[in-house]
DNA sequence: TATTGTTATACTCTATAACTATA
DNA sequence: TATAGTTATAGAGTATAACAATA
């Protein structure tokens, strides 16, 4: 183990990569497939669902993308009438976003979906699992973030 | 909790994907800014190396790439003189796959570097966290490929 | 005919940076 | 000058599929 040579199945950073990028492909079968919506497309509507009235920016802030893919997102979105945007009149810079009753009502269909795909990868543990998960996740993000910032 | 709306930030998918992708830009930093490599790249050398004398579709299992995704990095490690290739005189559609001296000298040099990045993440858990998360990433990944399959 | 590996193509993602309009 | 958002561009990743060589 402490030889030069690193097994890439016990390492963790190779392990999590996996296990996300698997994850991912099957939560994004139910919005891709289904409903034709890319990641992007699909962070941008939970934020905005889950906040009512949100500017691109705290959009970008709440859900780890980028300002420029959410001025993407934005547009495929507005081009689908799933969301609209509107000036705050506070600060004309500022794009407001709210859904629109259609990207409401796709939203709400694919909530519970992928919310049955969590239930059924969290089935896998038991609750004590569950809970210390919680922990370790957070702790690793918070970590990993102290690295990355100090390179 | 049960009502219409979904907290990105407490999805566990969500939650997952963001520190997946942390943790692969921080150890990224380490192959990628100093030996300019791409993450197939750093797959494809791991893989040689712990394995020595690989053909292209046994890389492919090993490192959960595509073939295409390995053909391109071979070919990307053999003009940077890093990996060799040559036939397989026992069949000769396979092309097994060496480190070169300099392949090898480049990955003894990043193992550590990695290593010492893991080390530091799995350093914010308790010895009882670390073995609980190993079981958890077994058993998640397992059923995240059963549902995949399963569509 | 089936398999290994390569090549082609197109689409998505990511990163940097220039640009606009407001402040 | 600084900030919110858009647009441009190029590089990297991913997916499907056609292809060549070998079995």
């Amino acid at each position: 183990m402490t030889d030069g040579v690193l097994d890439l199945q016990r390492f963790f950073p190779y392990r999590l990569a996996v296990l996300a990028e698997e994850v991912s492909r099957t939560v994004a079968q139910l919005y891709a497939d289904r409903f034709d919506m890319t990641r992007q497309e699909w962070r941008v509507l939970a934020a905005v669902a889950a906040n009512r009235q949100m500017a691109a920016k705290e959009i970008a802030e709440y859900s780890t993308l980028d300002k420029m893919s959410v001025s993407r997102a934005v547009a495929a979105l507005e081009a689908k009438a799933l969301i609209s945007r509107e000036e705050d009149p506070a600060d004309r810079r500022n794009k407001l976003l709210t859904l629109t009753p259609s990207g409401r009502a796709m939203y709400q269909k694919i909530v519970p979906l992928v919310r049955a795909r969590e239930d059924y990868l969290l089935g896998a543990l038991s609750p004590t699992e569950r809970d210390m998960l919680d922990d370790i996740l957070n702790k690793l993000t918070s970590r990993a973030r102290d690295l990355r910032q100090r390179g």
